[in-house]
DNA sequence: TGTACATCAGTGAACGCGCGTTCACTGATGTAC
DNA sequence: TGTACATCAGTGAACGCGCGTTCACTGATGTAC
């Protein structure tokens, strides 16, 4: 029983008008769905009610748009971090603010990879592209992309003495390896089964670990 | 400039008479070069100089055939540790013999991701067969999988005292968590440039949160 | 305000490719008598 | 020791599929005069 989409609803125009646009969404709902390898430009162009190669307008090949997608996933990632960020309370101590803010971000990650494992494969995929370029198509709201939003937080940490200057260099791979590896187990690997409610107390145990181990 | 395989010799007999193995090893070439998705059956039917569907006779399909590769995969990279363990120099302290096991297992598994990307890529690519299972195939010469021999080491931990009992439930995936996200930036992510030399430091640093994080 | 024309987004048709898988077969092996 | 025969590993041919990509085109738009 495979589910068959419905067919976009025919144009009343010659042009598309925003093929641009539906070509990316279509891409983004099938990375969503599939992961990177779903993203097929003869699919996305029937998504959007076009003959196959009239993606060729718009993106220079199947790779274009798949970066495209990576980078609007990004993006994506870098909103929720932000918004987990924003919703945090404040607190009278610098140090355990900072603490709470390194917590947020690895707990949005670890969210974000359970709510989205599609696109959060996508973003992390293989490429030449690398996630932590300072690319304005991978940033949130702040203009930050997710690697950024880390590095300044690790560096709010060190400003409030919650991390040794001496431990800063390279800490944000430290902690983006523990939270990665972690969101990885958990969509793909050996915690598949896990909730989002069941994996929470692993998600804490874990940044518990991260915040000493750094500390 | 692409590579073109020598065509396997010519067989004299009109039974191959190891064709399993054959394929499986076709299988295994492919996955070292280029990850789970080359592992392709009509490829390995021609690397083992056979018609295309002769593979049905010992793999019932595409999807066996990878779950052996996986397999291989697993139980190179549990010999790899066991490996390093062996290797090991005594120690008087158990406490400091124990961390050094646990170090050693670290080091070796991204060792391993790093020196065979493809293969470590296809043990733990997406599966409904899962990395942790206690399958002898997955094991090495110990008969324990990787997952298996890291939760003896801290099994070990507990008991000479390096690790408390209370932080014993789900620490494998702590520190599982923690070394996979490395090997995984390692070889697809930003840290993709850095050779294994460089990215030493960085390990023992990753290995050395832990260490603080879980105790 | 009206018309010619350049622009270029989307069409139609086709290409070559490689894949997994199924079918009816053939040839070598080894076992039963 | 010799022969009939069952077994089953590998063959040959074909299937349908979906992909990315290229080509020459057509039709709507908007701009210059």
């Amino acid at each position: 029983m495979t589910t068959v989409p419905d067919p976009p609803a025919p144009r009343a125009t010659y042009r598309h008008g925003d093929l641009r646009r539906a070509l990316l969404a279509a891409g983004i709902e099938l990375a969503r769905d599939g992961g990177p390898e779903a993203v097929v430009l003869r699919e996305a162009t029937r998504r959007a009610g076009v003959v196959p190669n009239a993606a060729y307008r718009h993106f220079a090949n199947r790779d274009a748009l798949l970066q495209a997608v990576r980078a609007a996933a990004l993006s994506e990632l870098a909103s929720a971090i932000e918004r987990e960020l924003a919703g945090l309370r404040r607190r009278r101590d610098p140090v355990q603010a900072a603490r709470d803010r390194l917590r947020a971000i690895g707990t949005a990650y670890v969210h974000y990879a359970q709510a989205e494992p599609g696109l959060f494969r996508t973003a992390f995929s293989a490429s030449d592209r690398q996630p932590t370029d300072p690319d304005p198509e991978m940033a949130g709201g702040s203009g930050l992309n997710p690697f950024q939003l880390l590095g300044a937080v690790l560096d709010q940490m060190v400003a409030v003495g919650a991390l040794p200057p001496t431990r800063r260099p390279g800490a944000e791979y430290l902690a983006w390896s523990s939270v990665h590896g972690l969101a990885m187990l958990l969509i793909d690997g050996p915690l598949q089964t896990m909730s989002a409610a069941e994996s929470g107390p692993v998600v804490q145990a874990l940044l518990s670990m991260v915040e000493r181990g750094l500390a």
